[in-house]
DNA sequence: GGATGATATCGAAGCGCTTCGACTGAAGCT
DNA sequence: AGCTTCAGTCGAAGCGCTTCGATATCATCC
């Protein structure tokens, strides 16, 4: 292994001129300067990361903890976790993968090891028993997902309430009276999880502003399940011709029992689905969504963790608003 | 922050001591090992990362290099992740997360500055310059798919000549005489990874061994590429009643098409899937399918990395055998 | 009963880096 | 000319751990 000593000898300086030319913390000359890096391509020095962590009090590392299954799309979690791997290398950090399931014991383990300079949480429960052992370790920390109390965290996530509501506007907008919300799975508004609650209660409330009928009803997602909740909900109210969608599993089935029953989107039937752009882009007809951006998240989480590094504490949450694209899933309410 | 010292002060022994209580490398007395770690509890220490991998030399981190995008289905890629994340945690080990489009230097990074001890890299292309890289650094590392020249590499990956071979075999024994291969799309063909064409060449191979007709169409896995390639099939072989489909995509459109074009399956018409088995089962009909064994390929690598930082040096290429699962989307080909 | 071999423990060296204080020489003042 | 200032460099300490002898104790064996 190449070391610093090597590469000071090989340059003709002192081993701590070669740090300096490194980290930048001290005036080199420029003539200094080139030979250290002459010295360093020639030889392929690497810093010794351990070494470097040692002496630095600093391991350059985020910790990201994925759950290993939860609530979450797979895509969006995936998307989120390359951005804070893409947006952690910018900042010439590296991201080390937890799974959620070590739970407390993990955030233990990756902090109190200066393994990890920060931690960035994925999945976060309404009361997430990480989040106090987090805060206790004083890392910084970024959450992606609302805890039910944000006191003194940083958070980022997807506007769900305003989203819910974004939704019922467009449907509104267009003319339908009659609205209905796909949800996610009953599992998931029973586990603590805030994001389908809060979709919801935005949904609602803003579908009683706009004196719409609205109707809600989980769904796990598969085409019999989906069958099942279309079929209730077009028996309770036949009139519905707006459906808001949040669980991206249900979008195919949805459209291909609507094709079956004969129903044409948008000219009888309009959708809005909560998704990812890129599944609201391979469906036919391309639907109209409000998207996940789970890049924007995951960029963000990064960012605010860097900013806690570099010593800013304040507490931040962060909710990115709803972007809602019109697309060909959704049109004018059919004239009765 | 706890240092050894701090816990050797506490239990009344020497530093030695107590990293030998945490490394059973030398034996200690039963009374010594109680007093050291009660002492590690009372304390919470958690050894330093950092100085750990100076002093021996091992960061006990393996990285884990992921496709940004790649032809791989991500529900797959991410279930390989978190197994390689959750065995390496089963042998004390963490996961770095790496981009592939960090390329060579990635590589070269974290095994030059010891960050990592071993490396695992996903989608490999053919002919991978990462690879050549990798062999040069001299470190451990397992490749999770095929390239073209395997000679002293460890990799693991399914068997996908076998697994075309696989579907066409239960298709031809249930009496099917046309069977068409429904691809990934063709830029996957043309860009330089092996699955799509080893699936292929097993498929093709395994036909012409049973005498049945087979055709191969590339698809891009959206509704209406799907609908084209579907309508090309059945215009140019009418008799075609066995569809494998490699493409995860292209599936929910394919059963929607189907079902709406009358075709019943698996009376008239059967599908085998080479797919995770979450998605043959979310299907209506659920699939008959080889199902991607993401789970084991990622323990597997994880298994071969452990044994290479043991010492083995033997190079293997574990091709794991393709599991077929009969469920409701194939049947005996309809009587003309 | 002294040599032999385990077993259990300690002290110290050293892993490769960062960082602090000190030093040097040149430039900028008065 | 003598002073300060500052850019540029060096040497050495020290980060927290592992690991290699060395040592001490004790049971075992002729």
């Amino acid at each position: 292994m190449v070391t610093i000593a090597e590469v000071a000898r090989q340059a003709g300086v002192s081993s701590s001129t070669v740090s300096y030319v490194l980290s930048r913390k001290r005036s080199i000359s420029e003539d200094t300067r080139r030979k250290v890096e002459a010295a360093i391509q020639d030889l392929g020095y690497h810093p010794h990361a351990g070494a470097r962590a040692l002496a630095s009090n600093r391991s350059d590392i985020i910790a990201l903890m994925v759950p290993l299954r939860s609530d979450m799309f797979v895509p969006v979690i995936m998307e989120i976790a390359m951005a804070v791997t893409t947006q952690a290398r910018e900042f010439g950090k590296d991201v080390l993968l937890l799974t959620k399931d070590e739970g407390t014991g993990g955030v233990r383990r990756v902090s109190g090891s200066g393994l990890a300079d920060a931690v960035i949480l994925m999945d976060v429960e309404l009361d997430d028993d990480r989040v106090p052992v987090l805060q206790g370790t004083g890392s910084p920390a970024v959450l992606i997902g609302l805890p039910a109390d944000t006191a003194g965290l940083t958070c980022v996530d997807l506007d769900f309430d305003a989203t819910g509501g974004a939704c019922v506007d467009h449907l509104a907008d267009l003319g339908h009276r009659d609205v209905a919300l796909i949800g996610e799975s009953e599992a998931v508004y029973r586990r603590h999880t805030g994001f389908a609650a809060r979709t919801l209660a935005g949904f609602q409330r803003r579908a009683a502003e706009r004196g719409l009928r609205a109707v809600h009803r989980p769904c796990e997602g598969t085409y019999e399940s989906t069958a099942g909740v279309l079929a209730r909900i077009l028996e309770e109210r036949p009139t519905t011709t707006g459906f808001v969608v949040q669980n991206e599993a249900a979008i195919a089935p949805l459209l291909s029992l609507l094709r079956l029953s004969g129903r044409v989107v948008p000219e009888d039937t309009s959708i809005v689905a909560i998704c990812p752009d890129q599944v609201a882009l391979q469906s036919s007809p391309r639907l109209t969504s409000v998207s996940i951006p789970a890049e924007e998240m995951g960029r963000n989480a990064v960012r605010q963790a860097m900013a806690q590094l570099q010593g800013d504490r304040r507490s931040s949450v962060m909710l990115l608003p709803p972007r809602l694209t019109v697309r060909e899933s959704s049109g004018a309410a059919p004239t009765a």
